[in-house]
DNA sequence: CGGTATCCTTGGGGATACTG
DNA sequence: CAGTATCCCCAAGGATACCG
């Protein structure tokens, strides 16, 4: 990252507790709060309500309210939302393969 | 990311406030302790040496004290901790792309 | 120079209860 | 169902002072 500013604004996203999480259970198409909130584990119903705000105040997502009884609200990821979500597949990519190598790391560090 | 676990463990690495701060400014060489204080703004001394161990005890860098007087320390990324680097250089390609546009959202989303 | 040690504050975030 | 509202707690992290 070469501007510090711009990188410390994308850690202002990408460095929240919840939010990749659910950009990345939305990669596959709009979900429902109770879907969300069942797809990601440990999530209390209040950081979900104001991660999802987040998210949707950075244009990241939408959020369509369907007016019936009971109601109905359905969260998907915008077109930025979406390229976010392709950003990071790399650092993916790189977890897979390193964060056992990590885990040994850490072991021989605290072995000393 | 795949397994939510995972995705979790990255997120301790890359959602920490200094980590990838730190990460970014040594990817040109080596730097000592308080050049990289210098670097990176508003870093506190103590948050400097917390998250350097961390970054130690993860492998993603080294840590290589010189004994002379005064002290000479200078830290530098692993091969683990370049891969890291590598691995985000997108997100900040998108950062610099797209940070705009969500400031727009922004401001959109606070004028209602 | 490159740290520790200590104190202290703030806000992130959990638990619970209530509502349109 | 999809939230809000409220209370509360703890740990991340800043400020300061000291040290080998």
């Amino acid at each position: 990252m070469q501007d510090p500013c711009q990188a410390r604004e994308v850690l202002g996203i990408v460095g929240d507790k919840w939010a990749l999480l659910i950009v990345r259970v939305l990669k596959d198409g709009p979900l429902r709060f109770t879907e969300l909130k069942r797809s990601i584990d440990g999530i209390s119903q209040r950081m979900l309500t104001v991660t999802l705000r987040d998210l949707e105040r950075d244009g990241i997502l939408t959020r369509t309210v369907r007016n019936v009884m009971p109601p109905h609200v359905s969260y998907e990821l915008t077109t930025i939302g979406r390229t976010l979500r392709e950003a990071t597949a790399p650092l993916l990519e790189w977890s897979l393969t390193h964060l056992p190598k990590i885990g040994e790391a850490r072991a021989a560090y605290d072995n000393r």
